[in-house]
This record gives structure tokens, sequence and C-alpha cells, in this order.
DNA sequence: AAAAATAATAACAACGTTGTTATTATTATA
DNA sequence: TATAATAATAACAACGTTGTTATTATTTTT
């Protein structure tokens, strides 16, 4: 077993509670003794017991990522992010990848500060935690808990506006429309009320893919040549959609952007790797990952937090894209 | 805050030690009053307290899992399924992304009662933690921690010796060959190994990719085509390469196995959603988080664990082989 | 140089739980 | 019925830490 500050206290030959006060830090203990006992501690290899400090403070400066669905790689990058995020915040990111209700009672249990859940698909239905909770997905007013949405409806409505600006009247929405995935259903809605809205006559299509993988997007193109219905412009709901779509584009000598334009829904800082440069449009990922920190923190501050926060997209237009006709 | 044993005891006017016996399911309470403990802790929703009940029993039942490359989602099926087989065994999982030597940090911090870590390419320093630490990698001998190896040189040796034993001269392996990550190294090996002990004069190619997804096999497949240099019989590293390889094969009306025979290293249950029925070698990944389960329950247990714990690789084999010429 | 003020350290209670020991209630034995 | 044996419950210490309070050592003031 390990060393405790006891231990620490012998060998230093001071009161534990003074070693506990030297190692926090505490102005109470004088500089020579404090740095010695530190160094002494660093010596022994002194790491704080979790369960003991938690235990008395209440704090355990962890945070719980509610994952059940790792194997949908959709929010790796996002989590990584955060996990940096919080470690400079000195908070520890702990993964459970347990349904949402055990895994909540995992955290609780372990008494963590606060706990993040991402809405994959379906709501969730509400539980009871002892830990402030927040939810990285889409607004909708009944939640318990405050929600971070990305707002992608925003996102591919502010593309097809700039596309129709740019004087496009055939636009395509290559993405899932299934519409028991809330995520995907928001951009499609983003799509619809673009197009609609508008004040010319834009034809908006949507070409549905049955997954979210670079091939899906690639057989999408393939299909819509076929079929001779090519629009002049294309948004692509997903990164790896886009890939596929810039694939099947390149087979059939499409040039980007003089055969036809694209924007991509990406929360990716840049797509490197890409042949082209590619519009996007999204809320950046460490913009994602900051305000979930934020949100976070503001729970266990206990400051009153909006039911709902809306992230703000941003539209990066590039070579991708090109004045029509 | 949450409720306790006391809250309990106080409820239900027994002492606290009672409660405690009583949700432990100890003989020592009589069954009346342990029925209506263990109800009213039910009704008032009682959480134990993990930090406590840690730091008394010095047990947390839980494994903490050193994962700090999830954006390679490599190991996240098998992630999912270690999870499960723990669950079964009443132990939690948790995750960490940070680095291996910060995780292990706050693992030892939070008493997880086992680690396991990931190799990831490249080999791990040793570092000192307090509990029991268990590797899936290659085993080599020199690592204080007992390592569980899918043994994937043998299982690549077996894929070439058979598709031998069926008549095939001209080999390719398709994969990663670059000696910094040990586990793409270990099946190169294996590769060349039943190439140069073949009774019969054999082939064989080394088809290098640049990564492992499904691009790069395809890719690599079309450049063969081009060089015309195509063997009769492919090995490949990994199902993402697969899947890859086969979608370039059907591009070339090239057919599975008429005029060509592929194996596919892998360790999923089944190969669902592909055109052909393949052939496949590999340990299950059912088998591989069973192992990793019981390692890691033995290295709890201090039960003396082998450094090196190698696995019996499968050689499934269906349609996608023939008979050569 | 004695008293008062302050700095430094030590002692102690508490957090929620478990395991051990002490007490009380019940049953069996003489 | 009194006493021994046993069953049931209560009391208590301990785990490693933090925050508060008590004690001792040092400095300042008169």
């Amino acid at each position: 077993m390990g060393v405790t500050i006891k231990d620490i206290a012998k060998s230093a030959g001071v009161s534990y509670s003074t070693v506990s006060k030297a190692l926090r830090d505490s102005p109470l203990v004088k500089e020579p003794t404090k740095k010695r006992i530190i160094e002494l501690a660093e010596q022994l290899g002194y790491q704080p017991n979790a369960a003991a400090r938690s235990l008395v403070s209440k704090r355990s400066h962890t945070i719980g990522v509610v994952w059940p669905t790792i194997e949908r790689a959709a929010h790796a990058a996002l989590v990584t992010r955060l996990n940096k995020q919080l470690e400079q915040l000195s908070y520890t990111t702990l993964i459970s990848i347990n349904e949402l209700e055990d895994a909540v009672k995992t955290f609780n249990r372990y008494q963590v500060d606060a706990i993040l859940t991402f809405e994959e698909g379906t709501s969730q239905t509400d539980l009871d935690t002892l830990v402030p909770m927040v939810t990285y997905g889409i607004a909708s007013g009944n939640t318990p808990y405050p929600v971070i949405d990305a707002n992608r409806h925003k996102a591919i409505k502010a593309a097809v506006e700039h596309l129709i600006k740019m004087g496009h009247r055939h636009i395509g929405y290559v993405g899932d429309m299934q519409d028991k995935d809330r995520l995907q259903a928001d951009k499609v809605s983003g799509f619809q009320s673009a197009v609609s809205s508008a004040s010319l006559p834009v034809t908006g299509r949507l070409i549905q893919v049955s997954g979210l993988e670079q091939y899906d997007g690639y057989a999408a193109v393939k299909n819509m040549v076929q079929q001779h219905e090519l629009p002049t412009a294309i948004v692509s709901g997903s990164h790896d959609l886009t890939k596929g779509i810039l694939r099947a584009f390149h087979e059939q000598d499409l040039r980007i952007p003089e055969d036809i334009s694209i924007i991509s829904y990406d929360n990716l800082p840049q797509n490197e790797g890409m042949e082209v440069s590619l519009s996007t449009v999204g809320v950046p990922l460490d913009t994602v990952a900051e305000k979930l920190a934020e949100a976070l923190m503001a729970a266990i501050e206990e400051k009153p937090l909006e039911s709902a926060i809306y992230l703000e997209p941003e539209l990066k237009i590039s070579g991708s894209c090109r004045q029509f006709p």
C-alpha cells in the first residue's frame, strides 16, 4: 500500500496535519519546513489518496463523461480536446461506456463533481443524480439539465444561404434523414428552412444516405450521377461523408469548384489531407470543448446556467465554392 | 449531498452498523430487519459512497483502462466487450485518455484495483504503480507486467501456410511495415517466417500501405493492378484494409476467390455487411476480452501470472480462398 | 524582563464506510 | 426459575485526508 501523509510526518518529524498543510501550500507552515516536507513527499513517491480526500472535502476534482457508444467514434476528437481543457483547469476526466443510468450511478458513487453526457440520437430520460449534469446535444427545452447545442440547424442554413447568394439554384444535401437521430434531423431542418425561405426559387434536394461513413458519401454521388440529377452545389452533413463525396467527384472527373461546389459540415479545425481546400461550416471543435468545460465549471460552482446554450457556427469559405453560373 | 447509511439507520431506528451489515447481506442481521432496511435504502435512493468504501476496504472494485489514443478507434470494440465482461464480475471500468504516466497516477489516486494498458506501437517505459498492471500488446520478456499477446505473428503465419498448402505460390501481404509499430511488425514477421520456411519456392511480396484505413487498402490494390504485380492470394493486415481491398477488387472486376484469394487478419466475430464470406485469422475479440478480464482478476488476487500470455489465433476459412491453380 | 501579540506547529474531529468487539435480548439447558 | 448459550443489535476504531481549535515557540511591546 502507498505512502500516506503520516509516513511523511514520521519521516520529517512533524505532525501529519502539518504535512497536509505543507502539501496544500498553506501559509500556516513555515517556508523551510514546507520545502523539506514537499521534497520528502516527492522522494517517498507520495500519491494523495483520492478516496480520503474527496471523502472529507466533498470535491473530487473529477468530471465524469458518459459515452456508451465509443464504437461510433463520433465524439473521440471532442473528448480528447475536452480532456485537455479540463486538465488545464486541474480536473481529471473519467469516462464510462456503460449505459447512461449505470454510468451515472457509478459516477455518483465516485463523487465526480459533474457529469457530461452526449445526446446520441434519441433524447434521454431524466434521472436523478447528486451532481450537476451537462449535455452536449440538441436543445429542446424540456431537459432538466443544461444542453450545449452546436446549432447544427443554423450551420447548415448558413451554408445553404451562402450558396444561394452565390447564385446556386440547385442545391443538394447529403446526409441522414431518419428523424430518429435528432442531431441529423436538426441539420436537415436547417437545409429545408434555408431553401423554403429563399426569396428566389431554389430546388433543394435531400440525398438520403444509409450511414455516415465515407463510403456512404461516395455511393450517394455515384447514384446521383447515374440518375443525372447532380445539383450545382452540395452541402454535406459530415466530415466522413465529404471524404467519400470528394473521392466520387474525383473518379467522375468532376472538378471543384468548376463543375460543382461543396460545403461540408465539420467541427474539425482544418481538413488536412484533403485534396482541395474545403469550405466548411460548424462550431470549431476547440470552441465546443471550451464551452463544455465552461459549462461544467459553472455547473459545479452552482452558477445558474441557461437550459440551452447555443454555440455559434462558423462559415469558412475557401476554394470549394464558386459563383454560379 | 446524498443519503448515507446513517440516514437510513435513523429512519429505520437501528444503528448504522446494522445498516451496513444489512446492505452487505450479512448473516448477522435478522432477516426481517434486513429486508426492511434494504427496502428503505432503495426507497431513499441510497448510493454507497465509493470513497468511504474504498478508503476502509482497500478495494474499489474498479479497473482503470489507459487509452490515450481513443481517436484511433482500434480498441473501441475490445474495450466495449471488456467492459461487459468486467461488469459481470461486478467490476466497474473507468477509462482515462491521458498519457500513460498521468493516467496511472490518476488511477493510483483512485485506488483502482488493477490497470490495463494498451501497447500502441512503441513499447512502454516501466513506471511505478501501487496496483497490478496488465498490458495488451506484444510479449517481449522485459516488461515488469504481464503482457497478453494476441500472437499476431502466429496468426499471419497460419494464414500464409494455409494459402501455401492450397497451392498458392505468389502471396502478398498488405499492411504496415514501419517497424516502429510493434503490433504491425509482428504480423510482418509472421508473413516472412511462413514464406521463408516454406518447403516449396514461394514468392512473398510485402505491400506497404501508408495507413491502416479502408482507403489505404483500396489504394494498395489499385497500385498493384497498375504495376501488373497481382499475386494469386493476399493476406490483409487489418479489417479496414480488407474493406478497401475488396472494394478495389470489385471495381477491377476481380472475383473472389476465382481470380484472387484473400485472408484477413481480424478479431471481430463475424464480418457482417461484407460482400463475400471472408476468411479470417486472429483471436476472436470475445476471447481477448475474456482473457484480459481473467488476467486482471488474477493480478488482483495476486496470483502469480506468467509474464507473457499468448492467445491462440483461429483460422476461419470460408469462401474467399480457393485451391490454386 | 515580564506581558502581550503573533507565528508555527500539534491535536482533534469529521467525512461514510467496514470489521471487530461489547452489549442487550432471546432462547435453551439444568 | 436461574443460568448458560446464542442470536441480534449497538458501539467503536480505523481508513487517509482536511479544516478548526488548542498548544507551544518566537517575536514584539512596554
